[in-house]
DNA sequence: GTCTATGCAAAGAGTTTGCAGATGT
DNA sequence: ACATCTGCAAACTCTTTGCATAGAC
């Protein structure tokens, strides 16, 4: 529908998701390519995330707390929220058992059920760590 | 930690939320609650709807467009979006399975996972029905 | 009487958009 | 040349918050 035309920012933005493990929000992805296009803008980092994630070559994840996060890894997997850091982490799961949720789906559901997204709630390796030393529970 | 007041306001909220299956915005209670209280303000709403999720009385949906949706079913439960119209569906799965999904997940984590929400994104019922009326796949 | 909840309005965060000029094809 | 993309700033949506008053206990 629309013609797509190369641009240096949005290439920026997309090498710098598929770089990153740390799904960063717009703001974090606005300031790192900041460092390499000084006068780039928000705006611009905000049309460019939305035509990624629209053209499936990024992931939006929503989450209660907060502005969307982005990924630029596109095959199926899930994300772990840590409760006490807030980081977001991959968590790979059998391609299988994603494949295998949509038609179990399918058959409680009377309509059409295309894909899904999960997202965990936990604590991290590092935050579990840190509350022991404390001596918390 | 705090102390837990009556209001007839956080009533009435919660008692929309358990009636609806529409997992309203924020805006929706509002404009129901108000039809009880007129001079109910959306800051009002907004603390209580808040204070109900916190509480675990109430669910808090994130959806990547829009505002956040609510939901007075607080047993573990699914929900499908969809695509077309934008209504949110609830999906029974197995109790089993969900618990089932956490200790999956929980193999596969250096941290510790404790619970999940899911998203699935499809076609309704309804909205199948009338793109096929129309002549559309 | 004291402490919490409310209504109101203002502020805050995150995101989108209109426009003139720069850039890609 | 022409369509798309950019930077900028203003606008917009959703949500939170400070304050004085009303209500619960």
């Amino acid at each position: 529908m629309a013609n797509l035309k190369y641009s240096r920012q949005r290439a920026s933005i997309k090498e710098y998701l598929s770089s990153t493990m740390e799904h960063p929000t717009a703001d974090t992805v606005y300031l790192h390519v900041k460092e390499e296009f000084p006068n780039i803008s928000l705006g611009t980092v905000y049309r460019n995330l939305n035509l990624l994630a629209d053209m499936g070559e990024a992931v939006k994840i929503s989450t209660p707390d907060g502005g969307d996060r982005f990924d630029g890894r596109t095959e199926p997997h899930y994300h772990v929220v840590c409760r006490s850091c807030g980081k977001i982490f991959d968590l790979e799961l059998d391609e299988e058992h994603i494949k295998s949720i949509n038609e179990l789906a399918n058959r409680h559901f009377g309509g059409t059920i295309e894909s899904h997204t999960t997202l965990f709630y936990g604590t991290c390796e590092e935050c579990a760590g840190k509350k022991s030393e404390k001596g918390l529970k």
